[in-house]
DNA sequence: GACAATACCAAGCAAGCGCTTGGTTTGTAA
DNA sequence: TTACAAACCAAGCGCTTGCTTGGTATTGTC
């Protein structure tokens, strides 16, 4: 299953925004702007703009402003999972899975998704506690995928260290390339990258 | 040299401010305010209840609000490169010294300056132009520091990976420690996670 | 065509923000 | 004691923000 046809099943879903789409367009143009100039210095009227509407108009297809940022951070969590999923599925031994789940990651930090997932970062404390423990819940699941590959890992002995701390350790590395990573530098592409984050962890 | 003495010779130099003083105590609270809230989200208002004075005040210590922000971010990085310098001083080989700057950020990160690193990080774009330009400029000598011990373990062929990815990875790696080591976890000291860092580096 | 639903516009509200200003209080030196 | 500097207070300014409200325009359905 290619990466559009699980994204065209997921907003088939109705759990992913299409693209294409008003709400769609809102939710990109608002990953790129929080992104860039965080949530709490993008104003209504930024947003509005950035899709070619008046400020008032954005109530119509959100609450509030923060039930924008969420929609991002829920949005991407749930392609990412579904394209995490797929690779974990292409994958035959665990060490084989573990590089599809680094490889995965990578492109979806530093891909198309690659601002919604700075954003998931970043902004995580402007979003009130009742959101975050809904985002929470989407992103344990996320989480267990990693979880469970190291796990495995560990139990036929090719991984030593604790797969808590390895997945800590690997959760940074990897989402700090977001501040660092281009193609053109040095000719390292995001397999050559996925090379060596493997190679680092002697796997 | 010990911690302190380090901390009372910048104090002295006027690089630091006295933890103790009032600009010195604003700055730590502001600190773990900003880690908290985040900047945006934290008024002049929590910042003057923090310290016990009327928001006003403030403004005799600081021209702007940007001013506290910035002043937060340039004092952790004078103290943690002096932390570091002092951590390569007291090592002997290349793989001493290494160990030594994990080690420092590590402490940095997840001791005393915690929450002003993390500040570091997650509000860097609260910063004006201007301002960006002055931090990194400090920045950039704490980073020398590490790219020169990495290119002599290169250079000694201990080390085959190129010197700039692997100090990018460690940065994220080390950096998100912030949220989520404890000591109380597993019994896992500090040490022990500079252990981890290093083994998972093969050095 | 008629009607309902959806999408958008334009104007402006209430609340809150960083900061200023004129003043008072405290600390220091001569 | 006096003079001055540093630190703080209290009130409020001008501006910005997220959002509401009453309306218009467009699209979809029968």
């Amino acid at each position: 299953m290619s990466q559009s046809q699980i994204l065209q099943s997921l907003i088939a879903e109705n759990l992913v925004s299409d693209p294409g789409g008003a709400r769609g367009r809102l939710l990109t143009e608002a990953a790129r702007l929080f992104r860039e100039k965080g949530y709490e210095r993008t104003t209504v009227r930024d947003l509005a703009a950035a899709v070619g509407i008046q400020s008032g108009s954005l109530f119509h297809h959100f609450r509030t402003k923060e039930e924008i940022l969420k929609a991002v951070m829920v949005e991407t969590i749930r392609l990412n999972t579904a394209l995490m999923q797929a690779a974990l599925e292409a994958a035959d031994t665990n060490r084989e899975k573990l590089r599809g789940l680094v490889r995965a990651e990578l492109e979806s930090i530093n891909g198309q998704t690659g601002e919604a997932m700075a954003v998931l970062v970043f902004e995580w404390r402007s979003l009130s506690a009742a959101s975050q423990v809904e985002v929470l819940e989407l992103r344990d699941i996320y989480e267990k995928l990693w979880l469970d590959v190291l796990e495995s890992l560990k139990n036929e002995g090719a991984l030593e260290a604790d797969p808590f701390v390895v997945r800590r350790m690997l959760t940074g590395a990897l989402s700090w390339t977001v501040t660092w990573y281009k193609p053109e530098r040095g000719g390292l592409t995001l397999g050559g990258l996925t090379d060596q984050v493997m190679a680092m962890m002697a796997l």
